[in-house]
DNA sequence: CTCGTGTTCAACCAAGTGGTTGGATACGGA
DNA sequence: TCCGTATCCAACCACTTGGTTGAACACGAG
C-alpha cells in the first residue's frame, strides 16, 4: 500500500463519528468488539465492521485470545497525519510571510491598491 | 454546524487524494476552478465539486472577482484536527506511561507473565 | 447588444458505504 | 461431546460519492 493511499484511508477512517469515538475509547484501554458496539445503537456486525475499517487503515491491530479477539490502537498512525497536516500549514504560513514581507517593502505610492 | 460534524467533514474532505493535492497547491498560492482543474485528467465540473465539498468543510473560501472566482484557502480550519489527534495522543501516550510505571513497581516475580 | 470565457446547475450512472439479518465458525466449559 | 458465547462472512438495501455530459448563468470585451 502506498503511503498517499494509507493516508487517504486514515482520513477516511476518522470522517466517521463512531469510528472517531471508538479510537478515542481505545486510547483508555483495549476492548473487544461487544464491549465496543455495547454503548452505539447499532448492531455488533456493524461495529464489526467499523472495526475492519479501522485495521485496513492501520488504526488498529487485533490478537487472537481464546474466543475473544481484543483490538488495539496503533497510535503511530495518527504521525501520518501530522506529518501532511503540519508540512502545509508551515507552507501556508511561509506564503503569509512572504506577503508580509513584501507589504511592508512596498513604497508608499502603493498603499492606494491595498484597498 | 457541530464542531464534531465540521471535523468529521474535514476529515472526508481530506480523505480524497485529488483534493488533498489541490489543499497543497492552495498553499503556494490562491487559484481559478480552471487552474486548479488543469493538472487533473477530469472534466471542471468535477473539479467544482470537489470545491463544494471543500468548502463546506471551511477549508477554502472563494470571492467574486469579474468573471472569476479565486479560491482561498483557510488554514485555521487544520488546528480542528490537530487538536482532536494531539488530544488523544497525549491520552494513549499517558496509558502506556501508566503501564511502564506499573511494569516498573513490579516485584520480581511477575517478569515470568512478560514473556 | 452580442459573443466568449469561466463557472455552476441538473440529470444521470457506477461504485462505495453503513446499516440490516441470517447463517457459519471458533473455542472454552460442563 | 454438546452448549453457549464471541466473532465473522454473505447477501441485501438505501444512500452517498465521484465522475460524466449538456444546458444555464455571469460578466467583461468588442
Amino acid at each position: 500500500m502506498t503511503a498517499t493511499d494509507q493516508l487517504s484511508q486514515v482520513f477516511s477512517a476518522l470522517a466517521d463519528p463512531t469510528r472517531r469515538d471508538m479510537v478515542a475509547r481505545l486510547t483508555l484501554a483495549d476492548a473487544t468488539v461487544n464491549e465496543l458496539a455495547e454503548p452505539y445503537d447499532v448492531s455488533v456486525q456493524a461495529v464489526s465492521k467499523h472495526l475492519r475499517v479501522l485495521e485496513k487503515a492501520g488504526l488498529v491491530s487485533r490478537r487472537r485470545e481464546a474466543q475473544r479477539r481484543p483490538v488495539h490502537l496503533e497510535a503511530e498512525v495518527f504521525d501520518l497525519m501530522t506529518t501532511w497536516i503540519e508540512r502545509y500549514r508551515l507552507q501556508a504560513e511561509k506564503r503569509y510571510q512572504r506577503l508580509d514581507a513584501l507589504l511592508a517593502e512596498l513604497p508608499d505610492e502603493a498603499e492606494g491598491d491595498a484597498k
